[in-house]
Formats: structure tokens, sequence, C-alpha cells
DNA sequence: AACAATTTCAACCGCGGTATA
DNA sequence: TTATACCGCGGTTGAAATTGT
């Protein structure tokens, strides 16, 4: 099949749009509403295509849409839905009340992507990978977070201080300090503090997991009865699976 | 002030999914 | 069932704006 190209190039304008344009498909919209994209340049009386007019009204016209600077939230926002759905622009701007995914996807190109690959050259400076957490299915040792009551919220073991505490989901990512981008901070085991199961173990469809260094958060999430890390990145990467009534041993850092 | 380099962002293109004849 | 048309999405482009030299 040979698709017809989307609109008749003969005679129809392409490039930046007037405000006259603007004004028209406007006040078209606002009487006829717009049932259907391919008719209505030409209802309309514009020398667009229906596709032009689309993404024109989308993008730029609607009525709803919020222009100007994202803020600190959106972008974060933005960053944490990035890493679930990837360029799926589209359910990004689901979450984003009255942005558009491609106002979305241009803050992204031009603002977050360069940040995050700068975060993440720092980060690889330090890179630690996690060894993969045992399970224990009896008995316990020292080293081991039991499972002994659901609301329990801290307990020890011999080689980290463990607590256990409730985690959100997609919990807020503290600020980073900036001395822990800078060249001389070292990574040093000690300063991962926490591999925190929440929910306790009891309940396999809610537990979830956050290990944390320095103020760096990594979140886990149970799917399925496997856990695995928020992020695509393979060097946090865990497939285990964890019954209820199950331990976990503390990965090695 | 002039020019070059870089960034921003509106708009376009092509593809895949779906509706319809 | 197949061919066609339309819509929506994501990738890409390129002009305009901004920044650096």
């Amino acid at each position: 099949m040979v698709r017809a190209p989307c609109c008749e190039k003969m005679g129809l304008k392409k490039g930046p749009w007037t405000c006259e344009e603007d004004q028209i498909l406007i006040s078209y919209i606002q009487k006829h509403g717009h049932s259907n994209w391919r008719a209505l340049p030409k209802q309309a009386g514009l020398l667009r295509c229906g596709k032009s007019c689309r993404l024109r009204w989308i993008n730029y016209l609607r009525p709803d849409i919020k222009r100007g600077n994202f803020t600190n939230e959106e972008e974060e926002t933005i960053i944490k839905l990035h890493e679930i759905l990837g360029n799926r622009w589209s359910a990004i701007a689901a979450k984003l009340p009255r942005r558009t995914d491609n106002e979305i996807k241009n803050v992204w190109h031009s603002h977050l992507k360069k940040r995050l690959l700068k975060t993440d050259k720092l980060v690889s400076k330090n890179k630690v990978r996690l060894s993969k957490p045992k399970i224990k299915r009896s008995d316990s040792n020292s080293s081991t977070i039991t499972q002994s009551d659901p609301d329990t919220s801290t307990c020890t073991t011999s080689r980290h201080n463990i607590k256990i505490e409730e985690i959100e989901s997609l919990d807020t990512m503290p600020e980073i300090d900036e001395s822990f981008w800078s060249e001389e901070a070292a990574m040093d085991d000690e300063t991962y503090t926490t591999m925190v199961p929440s929910k306790s173990l009891t309940n396999s469809n809610e537990l979830s997991l956050q290990c944390s260094f320095n103020n760096y958060e990594e979140s886990f999430q149970q799917s399925n009865g496997y856990i695995s890390n928020l992020d695509d990145g393979m060097d946090f990467w865990y497939d285990i699976f964890i019954k209820s009534g199950d331990s976990i041993e503390l990965p090695q850092f």
C-alpha cells in the first residue's frame, strides 16, 4: 500500500503560523470543534494541512495550555516519569497538567538530558555495584534482616545500621548537596547507610526497598513478586523474589 | 559592534495503530 | 479480508534567539 501524503502540497502553506492564521483556527474551533482535522482547514479557509492545524492547536493555541518555564517540581516529575516510561512523551504529558508532549520533549532534550548526563558522569566516577541480596527462607544470622515485627521501625546488624521504615514508591529525591558531586567527594562504603525494606516483608505485595548513600537515594519497587530498580541502569538492577515471611540479607556495597 | 557557536522550540515528517468502506 | 484514510505519537529539523569571543 502506498500511503497518500498527509496533504496535497500544492498551494498549502508550511512554516511558522501568523497571528491571522491563529485567529482563524481559534475562532473556527470555538464554533465548530475539531472532529475532522483533515476537513478543518478547508472549511475554516486556511491554506494548511489538517496535520499542521492539529499540531498548532494542540501545542500552542489550546486555551488550557500552561506556557513559560518549567518549575523545579515539574522538571523532577519529568525526570522520574522518564525513568519509568522512557520516551513516551504523551504519557508523561498526561501526568503534567496543561503541559504538552512537545514541550516536555523539548525541555528534556534541551535541559534535563544534559543535566542527567552530567550527573551520570559524576556518579560513574564513584560507581558502586550492588551485589544481589540474599534471601533467607528460614533461619537468620547477624548480618541478615529478619522480620520480627511488621511495625518495627529500626533494627541493627553487625555490618550496617539498618532501619526499616515506610517508603512511598517514587518518593521525593532529596536535594543533593553540591559537595557530593565534587571531585573530592570520594565514595566511602561507610556513607552507605541504609537498605530499607518498607512495610515489612510480611506482605509481599507491598514491599519496596530503598538504598541510600550520602543524600542520594535509589528506589526499588516490587512487581509480581520481583524487585527491580526504577532506574534502567543495569548496575543497580536486581531480580529477586521474596515471599511472605522471608528475610533479606543486605547487599555488599 | 560584529561574527560565530550554541541553544531553544515550533513545526514538520514518517510510522504505527485504528476505523471504515 | 483487504485497501484506504485518518489520527496521534516520537524523532528530527531548522529558523530565531541567545551567548560567547
